[in-house]
DNA sequence: GAAAGAAGAACGACCGGTCGTATTTATTTA
DNA sequence: TAAATAAATACGACCGGTCGTTCTTCTTTC
């Protein structure tokens, strides 16, 4: 940005690189991400990148702090604008199926390859990743416990496990729709957690519907 | 082996080299597997490879099988030497929790990094890790169903849910472990389980020790 | 001495990265 | 407003290095 406020041309151009750079690691993964297929792809020369970032890890970093960015828009972000307790709960576990099912038909998912290449790989790739990730937990059971100071669940709940078992569900439904059957996968991955707070909501209004 | 039964000499190296193949690919991902670095370790010449696998690509396929051989030693054969029904179930996940803890501090684990490496690609090694997946949700139900025949678990449980349910904390125990503290993540995973079944299972005493 | 096997140099292809040049964009001058 | 100049950007060629793979050479063994 410029010190006006209004977005500098660069800027614009840095984010649709990255864009791309996201998408197409998501199909080759981080590593695999060549300067000259994502600059054949972008359909600039392959120089030109190096006029804004120095070197291949300044924009594989840059890479994924978009992919974090996308995630938060496209995850956090529509699961806040539902009102708070197990159906923001609810919300969150829905809008991550669907990001992940939305993706992983035409390609990949850039968490789903990035992540695993990175970690217990110490190096500034993996540090995001691990910062990203510990936001997602914190977040996760910070969701858990409004819905127990709203009396949705019950007081004495485990929270972090709680918030560890929601995460499992969402983790294996985005492992295993991709090697099986996505449809049963993401049905699995629904029923768990629908019986999950069923056997610990006391108010059963708040799971009669479908996930919004 | 040769026809008479014996292991030839040449399956032994053969053998000696896919372990080492899969230890290194373990730490290095599959695709980050050089040649070079693995006859390095191997102590051996570059060009002695071909002489057993007549490409590198031979040699990936031979490593994904032979770590899903020792996967299926590590895992699903101790788990079967223990009785059957929740006290199986339980055991197996303990044993994967085992192997991964095992093996996540020094370095990785083959599947954490290969199968997201490989998920969603089309090819010969997505094929045999969908296939080995498959496998493996198969005979996770049939432990569930046995757990049911033998009256453990009630009789009208759906059967592929609870086994997605128990996968899906296995899962993501693998998959946390390595970002987040992997003591309270694998605590976590073992609470999940016990409080799953507790709920389900009529019998307390089937749960009341520690994991064997 | 001949056959076999492993070792190592040599190959083409591709990688990340650099550099001199051409083209576009912005600013100044008439 | 139009022409001229300055600045910034994009480009293709090229470098050193590594990859998988092949081929030649040398050692070993019967």
């Amino acid at each position: 940005m410029t010190s006006d406020g209004r977005v500098a041309r660069g800027d614009r151009t840095r984010t649709a690189v990255l864009d791309t750079a996201v998408s197409l690691a998501t199909e080759v993964g981080l590593d695999g991400l060549s300067l000259a297929q994502l600059a054949d792809r972008l359909g600039v020369s392959k120089s030109g990148l190096f006029a804004h970032w120095r070197s291949k890890e300044a924009l594989q970093l840059a890479t994924v702090d978009r992919a974090v960015t996308q995630w938060e828009e496209r995850i956090v972000a529509p699961a806040l604008r539902v009102p708070r307790g197990v159906r923001r709960l609810r919300a969150l576990h829905e809008a991550r199926i669907g990001f992940y099912a939305a993706r992983v038909l035409p390609g990949g998912c850039f968490f789903a390859n990035t992540e695993f290449e990175y970690n217990a790989r110490p190096g500034p790739v993996r540090d995001r990743l691990a910062e990203a990730s510990g936001r997602w937990t914190t977040f996760l059971e910070r969701l858990v416990r409004e819905a127990v100071e709203l009396g949705e669940l019950p007081a004495d709940l485990d929270v972090p496990l709680l918030a560890y078992e929601i995460d499992a569900l969402g983790i294996s439904a985005v492992m295993r729709s991709r090697m099986l059957d996505p449809d049963v996968t993401y049905r699995h991955a629904r029923q768990g957690l629908l019986n999950r707070l069923r056997a610990l909501c006391p108010d059963p209004t708040l799971l009669t519907e479908g996930p919004s």
